[in-house]
DNA sequence: TTGCTCCTCACGTCACGTGAGGTGGC
DNA sequence: TTGCTCCTCACGTCACGTGAGGTGGC
């Protein structure tokens, strides 16, 4: 009992869809809404009346930016289980896009209004000793530190606590191209006292605490390798930072505490 | 008693603001962030350290998504006032981009949950008569028609009121190609008594009427468009709508009535 | 002198827009 | 037969990323 459903040219189911045809030519050719029929002779596209509802729901998950590839297993998903996952996947993906621009407006606006700005941000220089850790390393980008920090540190923590307890807050070492590249080899750490464990290599460093969102943590760094610049340092070697107050301890961003700390030129005999 | 700030090479510049050197490259080329000095016999560029604070604006109004062309005004603003301005048209904007996402992802969720699915939008044959009407006529586009409506259509009515009132909901018709190209030629008219004004053709039409948001509009035309190829319509002509319960008159989008007509074939004789 | 940093092309990415130049359908 | 629609390249857009191939600086 179903009904025949016409066919319609390009053009005719663009004006349907609201679909350029230059659009539907690009679907076309990515697999996203293939036409029900092409003439092997001329080309020429027809598309069915029963598509108009696949090209709504192509329409609508283009205005939330969902790139042309997962529209394509959205469009082939096997079942409607496997649709809806894809589609509420990517709706997460969209929440978590906006609250870090919700995140992005408020450091603005903080930047702006000049909220510790200009040189508020204390440096000191210290000596840190060569520490005995437990630690873990791994290529890490920048987007994916964060959760691989959440993975790392409790199974970190866990073994330093069957190793006698950590003596230390624990940090992480970034090779310097890492800022550079927004990727690269991170190690992680944890001190403990145990002799058998790795060796976070001390020496000279410039030191700044810094306090609040990780996001901000590029204002510390300015004002610190400042310093390091005044000091004679020539901004290379593996930066450390020492997690004092973290996320498993403080759910606001300001109560976040961190040391930065950047590698000195070993101090010159005067 | 100015500090003389150091300067230093794009490498230690990039690990100083997090910004990657090619990042810097594109910035040169653009005018956003040109080097203090660069030595004209290797081309190697030097980053004043007082360009650091530049270098932290531009990374954040880049993690809002401000185009690099607005970026380069913001830095190259004369005054602090037209700095603020820019960057507070930019938020403007953001906020207005988030605002669609979010009506978008609503517009997804009732598309999937199925509301008003399926032909339940009636449709109906008829003749429209030949109407005068006060005209006006522009070339607009999508993004942009909300507005013209908005301005061209309490102009029209205040002329129609001057005309002794409108004699029949206002609506305005869309060359067929405005659906296809997102632009076009749009005619907004309001129907007068009045014998010297322009006339709106009338002719055989299949008609639908909308309740809902102007971004549902496309489910409609659809289901419109579906009857128009069942009653041996080719989907060409120009488009007419016709505003029954305008923006104007609610603030709820659900409350709003829109008429949409597409033109049909002359009747064959039978 | 050896690495390391820096340089300039130049092509790739993403989702199409925009002609160019040519052909089919009514 | 004349317009109109449709076709396939192929280049442009945007903000960089990613090598390729070569040179300067310590």
């Amino acid at each position: 009992m179903a009904e025949p459903t016409g066919t319609v040219t390009i053009g005719e189911f663009s004006r349907l869809t609201h679909l350029s045809v230059r659009t539907l030519h690009h679907y076309h050719a990515e697999g996203v809404l293939a036409p029900s029929a092409v003439d092997p002779a001329t080309g020429y596209r027809r598309y069915g009346l029963d598509q108009l509802a696949a090209a709504q729901l192509v329409r609508r998950l283009r205005a939330v930016r969902m790139p042309v590839p997962q529209l394509r297993a959205v469009v082939l998903a096997p079942d409607d289980a496997t649709r809806q996952a894809l589609i509420a996947a990517h709706l997460g993906d969209l929440r978590r896009e906006l609250a870090e621009t919700a995140a992005a407006v408020s450091s603005l606006q903080s930047l702006l209004s000049g909220a510790g700005s200009n040189g508020a941000v204390a440096v000191s220089v210290r000596a840190l000793p060569d520490l005995s850790a437990l630690t873990c390393t791994a290529d890490v980008t920048r987007e994916s530190v964060a959760a691989w920090c959440a993975d790392v540190f409790p199974q970190l923590y866990a073994a330093a606590g069957r190793a006698g307890g950590a003596t230390g807050p624990g940090g992480a070492c970034y090779d310097d191209t890492w800022f550079e590249q927004d990727a690269g080899r991170v190690t992680a750490f944890v001190p403990v006292a145990a002799p058998g464990a790795d060796v976070v290599r001390g020496g000279r460093y410039a030191v700044a605490l810094h306090a609040g969102a990780f996001t901000e943590l590029d204002r510390t760094y300015a004002a610190l390798g400042r310093e390091v610049v005044r000091l004679g340092g020539d901004l290379t070697g593996p930066i450390v930072e020492r997690y004092l107050v973290t996320p498993a301890d403080t759910s606001d961003p300001r109560g976040l505490r961190t040391e930065v700390c950047w590698p000195l030129p070993p101090q010159e005999e005067s």
